[in-house]
DNA sequence: AATGTTACCGACCAAACGGTTGGTCAAAAC
DNA sequence: GTTTTGACCAACCGTTTGGTCGGTAACATT
């Protein structure tokens, strides 16, 4: 079981190199020996894990892009609290790593949605299947936060969460050219008075 | 004279039929060939009227999507009257020609902007001066609402901006994919939602 | 009528692309 | 100890890429 170990080992490597160099110079602007060089293995070595650069890429967003998404933007809003405190927290913390210009997931599935919107339907499925996850759990949060008395009833769900999500990646597009730490306060602040519109009227607590 | 004429032209042809294919395919997945055989036009032909593929596309930057960009986006804001009426009308005719799958020239900003960004500095340089020339109007149409009664003295002008450029680039990439029509109206909701949470208080109309 | 200019053609080039193939070698299985 | 497996190598293939270049034909200038 020593080799199947081994094998795991180098699929993960690939793909996180991968993600890194498609996310840096795009999905079509980087070859797989681009990949293949940074990690000093061959194109032998590719193909035999892999059928082709378009599986490859399928696995990339299942194994680690899913993941982070799941792990940073849609667990914690899970919680039972205010939940317009809690997508607030959890927005101020995924844009942060931003700042620092760290892999922001939130801005690489916006980014490959642009990239393949119209060329690849069958990478479209998959980043899209991660954005209307990320739109259920956001509408969840909003009808709990209704229920718990800290939204007013009367806003739609799903209209906040398309918002919120709009919201999100588009301050990610325009954070990546100038002063991405004053643009991430803005936003935020003008986030939260949003957020005070659409919270319930009489606070019941 | 005739000559000259005619070279305006055929550039012309050949800047909208780059910019269809550009936006459609992505500039790195679209050939110099792939235009060319649309146009029933030569190699010979292109590279005599411009330098490169880049030179090419800075063209297409300035002679297509820059004007664009001010008639719809910013020369729409210029009006004199309630500034959040006029943003709200200027976003709703914009998204309009996105519901109709029309080339949204705000879209193919932000696009592009996903396209270049860490790839190619000079032509980065071009779309963030658009993007910059847009923030601007938008700051100085949201003073002017401030000065006329229609805005709260204390929201933050560039703020305000800032989310509303990343609320439109955001919405654009979610529309793209499922029900348009809907979720521009959610979006128009929301929107005018969090416009009442940053007009002036008091009514002196 | 002769000459220069200009729009355009299409064969060509080197480099890079995604993908294939025959082979090597160490570890696992027998 | 022999055989089998599987991770990996590296040369190679057909195609496509951005870009070059010598030529041609229509028009403008003289």
């Amino acid at each position: 079981m020593d080799k199947n170990l081994k094998r795991m080992a180098t699929m993960h490597r690939m793909q996180v190199t991968g993600l890194e160099l498609f996310y840096k110079n795009g999905y079509y602007n980087t070859s797989i020996d681009d990949i293949l060089k940074e990690l000093s293995l061959s194109k032998g070595a590719f193909y035999h894990h892999f059928d082709s650069k378009e599986d490859f890429f399928t696995e990339i967003i299942q194994n680690l892009i899913m993941r982070k998404i799941y792990n940073i933007l849609i667990e914690p809003i899970e919680g039972s609290g205010n939940s317009l405190d809690i997508i607030t927290n959890c927005f101020d913390n995924a844009l942060e790593t931003a700042v620092h210009n760290e892999l922001d997931y939130g801005f690489v599935l916006g980014n490959f949605i642009n990239e393949f919107n119209g060329r690849n339907p069958v990478i479209m499925k998959h980043l899209n299947d991660i954005l209307k996850l990320w739109e259920v759990h956001l509408v969840t949060a909003i009808q709990r936060g209704k229920l718990n008395g800290h939204i007013d009833r009367h806003v739609e769900s799903e209209g906040v969460a398309v918002f919120l999500m709009s919201a999100y990646l588009g301050i990610r597009t325009i954070m990546v050219h100038s002063s991405p730490s004053s643009r991430k306060y803005r936003f935020m602040s003008q986030m939260r008075m949003y957020f005070k519109s659409i919270q319930a009227k009489q606070q019941t607590v």
